[in-house]
DNA sequence: AACGCGCCCTGTCCGC
DNA sequence: TGCGGACAGGGCGCGT
């Protein structure tokens, strides 16, 4: 579900709604969602305080003193706050009771997502395995470039591979490489340093616009408030195929790369 | 080492 | 209206 900008949405709102709260008291009710021993979780998620709250790649980053709260929203993930007397929703995962009597709570209908407790050193070890922030100074068009001369997978699901660049996944790497008028089939190794340069603008510009939009949402994303992403009418070719090609007005085209959708303009995208 | 594939899970939609 | 199959914003572990 969840992408770089929906993930920053999120990060923002709850930075916003529960920066310096406490957490008085953890319920886990879906076990499968924790990563590692689901008790140990409860007791040192309780009574803390929630010191910051970051994004790192499609992460949010949760600091309680020294340790990190991991949450990462698979396709389904939500974080909700939630006003005392509200309704809980179905398919509830995680139950932080808020000392002012708010409640955070993880909800997930697929369950595809995870949440994990780490001490800070191991959060950056971890972190450190992750690729490059797009949104970073350290993302340059030369870097970019430089990655892609390893490898022989098609640009599209290269560009969605955690361990290079990080944030952009099956919505962002399309509407990037349509702006970037690169086509998804091209071998990585065969990027030239002018198309480099043309995806690295556009995986910014994208990713930056739809942050302004609070995300995409098809079905299922919603911010912290539950509300969903203006995003989705300024797709141009994603969930698109057979609409006329923004620029060119031939058909958007859907292939499938390593078991994940693509669209494209064919005359385009060459 | 790099890469493709199957799998995790539930809900929805489409064709018959 | 019912049913089976395909598919959905992600990521991990496996085998080659």
């Amino acid at each position: 579900m969840p992408e770089l900008p929906e993930v920053e949405t999120i990060v923002r709102d709850l930075r916003r709604l529960v920066s310096g709260a406490t957490i008085l008291r953890t319920a886990v009710l879906r076990p499968d969602l924790i990563a590692g021993d689901v008790h140990d979780f409860e007791e040192r998620t309780s009574a803390r305080t929630i010191d910051r709250i970051d994004r790192r790649a499609k992460n949010i980053v949760i600091t309680l003193g020294d340790d990190r709260l991991i949450i990462n929203l698979g396709m389904t993930g939500r974080v909700l706050v939630q006003a005392p007397g509200e309704p809980e929703p179905t398919h509830l995962g995680v139950r932080f009771e808020l000392s002012d009597e708010r409640r955070m709570l993880y909800q997930d209908v697929r369950r595809f997502g995870r949440l994990t407790l780490l001490s800070d050193t191991e959060w950056e070890a971890r972190s450190e395995r992750l690729g490059v922030e797009p949104l970073s100074a350290d993302f340059t068009a030369e870097h970019l470039y430089r990655l892609t001369r390893q490898s022989r997978m098609a640009i599209k699901p290269w560009m969605m591979d955690q361990k290079r660049v990080v944030g952009v996944g099956n919505i962002y790497a399309s509407e990037a490489l349509f702006r970037a008028r690169v086509s998804p089939r091209k071998a990585a190794r065969r990027i030239t340093r002018r198309e480099a340069a043309a995806i690295h603008d556009a995986v910014q510009e994208v990713l930056t616009e739809a942050i302004d939009f609070r995300g995409t949402t098809l079905a299922d994303y919603r911010d912290a408030s539950g509300d969903p992403g203006g995003f989705s009418l300024r797709l141009a070719v994603y969930d698109r195929e057979g609409e006329p090609c923004p620029s060119c007005g031939s058909p958007i085209r859907k292939i499938v790369q390593a078991g994940r959708s693509t669209f494209f303009c064919p005359k385009c995208q060459k």
